[in-house]
DNA sequence: TGTACATCAGTGAACGCGCGTTCACTGATGTAC
DNA sequence: TGTACATCAGTGAACGCGCGTTCACTGATGTAC
C-alpha cells in the first residue's frame, strides 16, 4: 500500500480516483451495475459531472477498474487462505481456500455479481482482466496439486476436456499439472460458483436451506471423489 | 394453447399482452433486464407509451410476467424430458433431464439470467413465482428418486441440512422422499447452475473449455457418487 | 332492428427525473529560468 | 527570490437522449332494451 505517486499532483490524482471508485462501489451495492453513474458519483464528491472525465476516460473505464480490482481482491483472499494454511493437510487447505472464496463473495455480493453475474450489456472486458480472473483458479490448482496422489502425473491426457484444459494450463504456465488436477480445479470452481451464486441471489432462502451447510456437504462429496 | 378468451375484446387484450411480452423478450435479449422499457415496447408496437398501461399495471408487472413465464417454460422443458424418458434407465433419465435444463438455458441465456443472474435492483418477486421456480426441482427429484437404491428410505434424517430439506420437501408435498434424494437434488441443481451460468456468462471461453464436455464430466462424477 | 348508453383503447401533453459526453473557459497550482 | 509560462482541475452550459407514470380527453366498440 505504499504511496508510489511522487508529486503532490499525482498523489492527489490517485486519491481522487480512489474516492470515485469507493463511491462507485457503494452505488454498485445499492443499485447494481446500472446504478453506477458518473454524474451521481461526481455529485457525491461535491463536484460537477464533467470533472470526473479528468480521471476516467468514461463510464466504461470506471467499470473496468471496478472489475479488475474485484478479480484481484478475490484472488488475494483465495491466495491468502492458501498461504496461511500452507502447513496444514491438503484436504484442510482446500476447505480453507474454498471457504475464502465463498466468504469473499458473501461479504460483498455486489462485487461478486459484477464479476460472475449477468454480463453488463454493451460492456466488453479488456483482455487483461482475464488474467486477473485466473489468479484465483491458479491458487485452487496449487492446493489440488498437493492433494492429488503423486502417480497421477504419469497418466496421459485422454479426453477432449483434458486436452482443452491442458492447452489452457500451458498458456498459464501450469503445464506441469496432471490432467486430473486441472479437471478437478474446473469442477471446484464451477461447483463453488453454483453454490455461491444461488446463495447470493437468494434462491436458497425460499427453500429454507443454509448455504453454509450446502457448502460443507458439497466439499465433503468432492473430497470423497476418487482421482 | 387453446384460446380461452370468450369475447373478441378479451381475445384482443390477450393478443396485445402477448405481443408486448414478445417484444419485451427481444429487448431483454438485446440489452438485458434494464433494457426492458415500457415506452420502447409501445413504440415498437406502433402505439404510445401510456397505452400499455391498459394492459400492465406498470413495468414491474411486466417483469413479473416474464419471470413467471420463464420459470414455467424451463420447468416445461425439464418435465418434458423426464416424461419422454420415462421408460429408460434412471441414470439416462437424469442425463436427459439435466441436459434439458442446460439446453433451455443455452437456447435463451437472457431468460435464464433473468431468473438466476444478478437480481434486478428494486424488483421484488411476488411469492407465487417461487412455486414456479420449484417445478423444475420437483422433476429432478422425481428422477433421482427412481435412481436411488430403495433401502435409502429407511435411513433417518440426521444432519441439519437433511432437516432443512425435509421441511421444504414436506411443504412441497414431497415428504415421502428420502433425505439423500433431496440432498442430491440440491447438489444437481447447484452444480448445473454453476456450469450453465459460467458458460452463459462466457467464463469458459477464455479457458478454451467446451461447456458440453464439462457438463458430461460433471454428470459422470455425480452418477459415480455413492448414496 | 334501431337507439341510448356504457365500456374500453389509445392519444397527447405534461411532470420530474436521470443519463453520458463535449466544449470553451476560469482560476489555481506547479515549473523553469 | 521573483517572474513568466505551462499544466492541470473544475465549471457551467449545452446536446441529445431516455425513462415511468398520471391525467383529461376523443373516438371506437360492444351491450341492453
Amino acid at each position: 500500500m505504499a504511496d508510489q505517486a511522487r508529486t503532490p499532483r499525482e498523489r492527489y490524482r490517485e486519491q481522487t480516483r480512489a474516492e470515485a471508485k469507493r463511491i462507485a462501489l457503494e452505488q454498485l451495492a445499492a443499485s447494481g451495475p446500472a446504478g453506477v453513474s458518473v454524474n451521481s458519483i461526481a455529485r457525491r464528491m461535491g463536484v460537477t459531472g464533467p470533472a470526473l472525465y479528468r480521471y476516467f476516460a468514461g463510464r466504461d473505464e470506471l467499470l473496468t477498474e471496478l472489475i479488475r480490482d474485484a478479480y484481484h481482491d478475490l484472488a488475494d483472499a483465495v491466495e491468502g487462505a492458501a498461504r496461511e494454511s500452507a502447513r496444514r493437510a491438503p484436504a484442510t487447505r482446500l476447505r480453507e481456500v474454498a471457504s475464502a472464496f465463498r466468504g469473499w463473495a458473501l461479504a460483498q455480493p455486489h462485487r461478486y455479481l459484477l464479476l460472475f453475474g449477468t454480463p453488463v450489456p454493451g460492456y466488453v472486458a479488456p483482455p487483461d482482466t482475464v488474467n486477473a480472473a485466473h489468479r484465483s483458479m491458479a491458487a485452487i490448482l496449487d492446493v489440488l496439486a498437493a492433494l492429488a496422489p503423486p502417480e497421477l502425473a504419469a497418466r496421459p491426457r485422454r479426453s477432449a476436456l483434458d486436452r482443452q484444459l491442458g492447452a489452457w494450463g500451458e498458456r498459464q504456465g501450469a503445464g506441469h499439472l496432471p490432467a486430473a488436477v486441472l479437471r478437478r480445479g474446473l469442477a471446484v470452481w464451477s461447483r463453488l460458483h453454483g453454490m455461491v451464486s444461488l446463495e447470493i441471489a437468494g434462491h436458497l432462502t425460499p427453500m429454507g436451506v443454509d448455504g453454509e451447510l450446502l457448502f460443507r456437504a458439497e466439499l465433503d462429496a468432492l473430497l470423497a471423489e476418487p482421482w
